[in-house]
RNA sequence: GGAGAGAUGGCUGAGUGGCCGAAAGCGAUCGCCUGCUAAGCGAUUGUACGCCCUUCAAAGGUGUACCGCGGGUUCGAAUCCCGCUCUCUCCGCCA
């Protein structure tokens, strides 16, 4: 969300930032409804401290066992001047509410310009894409020829997207998740957490999939609970409505943990295999940042999920979100794309933001500074350390051998039992 | 699921209708004092949103709101009433 009064005051400058989004936000019906909302305000603060005032007097009549009736019956039209007033600033703030919520992120002025994915400059790249002298397959023939994923079961027990793991597979999904989260804590000054699955409305509006992405999320049938769609969501709560110390500043949080998107407007795509599921699992890096060093962060974020793949082995690259392609929160992203030969292409497999204030104004989660000791927003950042099914993708694609097996990436080994090569 | 108790500032905790944005203590910050440390003394110490002042901001002034959340009663609510949420204790069930 962004600050009323800066928006009020930048209004121009923020139209332009939301026309190079590609964003169309009626901003004259914001700025009529913020001055409403003022006028109203005064109005009844006005009212009230006229009530406040006279009550007094009435408690000191009262004291000196005195009339008060006239005062009294005077402030009983006030209290319903008050009251209709009260209703009216409720209805414009939640309108004026309503309309900041569905507002995006100012892009960083270092974000490039777009109209789509195709736009967005690749930043660097790493590693040699692996030489075949066959013709690679993709991960989901590797898979069920080796049966270790079993799409048509996934199917059957639950629906479309979802997929059972079976022996090899669902070991290099735990080994995966478990060199990820040991790199991060062990070497990157993470602190692991594991978080509640579902989080209430509060949560996921603070993070930002609330209200504009009902249709993204699964809810829970009859309560106000959400499953996440991300370890974001309740990592970045963990500090909702707190006012950090400045000493504490810079938090970094790994969590690993399952995820849940509907997948609405997806039909079509990616529709074989692990890269688009219902369920999903992920290690997920989130910080908490001053505003001075967020941007450091950002890039210490990004080359920390880099790691992971430099680790395994796997070419990729890394690109700059443009201003068309970037998310709704965020101000900032890069995405990093692994190589994957069976598909010929590079495929996202983490993306790295940071959302400045925007999370934090929703969330309420600030940080006291130690010179002045004002209060003021940190910056929140996150990024997938990674998408851990998506790299069981990577993983096959990359090592997979001309008799069908698979090697182990060294690192995995120790993971997986010693384990050196995945056969039928 | 049943019964009971509770929710007040960074923390502990007082406060049953007006003098309460809220005692006291702890902690923190600043200053004084003191060979050092400790102790002592003094001051300060919530957040949000308006308005005034200011070129803007900060500072300052002023107003309003906030004592778990939402309603109600009343001239006036931390305090009384209703609903909800959460926490704790006991019982039941349970990985």
């Amino acid at each position: 969300m962004l600050d009323i009064k800066y928006l009020r005051q930048n209004i121009d400058l923020v139209r332009q930032k939301m026309d190079e989004r590609g964003q169309k936000i009626d901003f004259d019906r914001f700025l009529d409804l913020e001055a409403k909302r003022r006028d109203i305000l005064q109005a009844v603060e006005s009212l009230r401290n006229e009530r406040n005032s006279v009550s007094k007097q009435v408690g000191e009549l009262k004291k000196k066992k005195e009339d008060a009736s006239v005062l009294i019956e005077k402030m009983g039209d006030v209290s319903i001047r008050i009251k209709e007033y009260d209703e009216s600033l409720r209805v414009t703030e939640e309108e004026l509410n309503a309309f900041v919520m569905i507002v995006p992120n100012i892009q960083h002025e270092s974000v490039p310009k777009g109209t789509g994915s195709e736009d967005n400059p690749v930043v660097r790249t790493w590693g040699e894409k692996p030489v075949f002298s066959f013709e690679p397959k993709q991960h989901f023939d590797l898979g069920e020829n080796l049966n270790i994923l079993d799409f048509a079961r996934g199917a059957k027990i639950t629906g479309a997207r979802f997929t059972l793991y079976r022996g090899a597979a669902a070991q290099l999904e735990r080994a995966i998740t478990n060199f990820m989260l040991d790199l991060h804590t062990g070497n990157h000054g993470y602190t692991e957490v594991f978080t509640p699955f579902m989080v209430n409305a509060e949560s996921m509006t603070a993070t930002g999939q609330l209200p504009k992405f009902k249709e993204d999320l699964f809810k829970i049938e009859g309560m106000e609970y959400y499953l996440i769609p991300t370890a974001e969501v309740p990592v970045t709560n963990i500090y909702r409505d707190e006012i950090l110390e400045e000493e504490k500043l810079p938090i970094y949080f790994v969590a690993y943990s399952a995820c849940f998107r509907a997948e609405a407007g997806s039909y079509g795509k990616d529709t074989r295999g692990l890269i688009r599921q219902h369920q999903f699992n992920k290690v997920e890096m989130v910080k908490f940042s001053k505003p001075e060093s967020s941007y450091d962060e950002l890039e210490k974020l990004t080359a920390n999920a880099e790691e992971v793949l430099k680790k395994l082995g796997i070419a990729y690259r890394t690109v700059c979100l443009c201003t068309a392609d970037l998310g709704f929160s965020s101000a900032k992203t890069y995405d990093v794309e692994a190589w994957l030969p069976g598909q010929n292409t590079y495929r996202e497999i983490s993306s790295c933001s940071n959302f400045e204030d925007f999370q934090a104004r929703r969330a309420a989660i600030r940080y006291r500074r130690k010179d002045n000791g004002k209060v003021e927003f940190v910056h929140t950042l996150n990024g997938s350390g990674l998408a851990v099914g998506r790299t069981v993708v990577a993983v096959m694609e990359n090592y997979q051998q001309a008799d069908g097996s698979i090697i182990v990436p060294e690192a995995l080994r120790p993971y997986m039992r010693g384990l050196e090569r995945i056969t039928p």
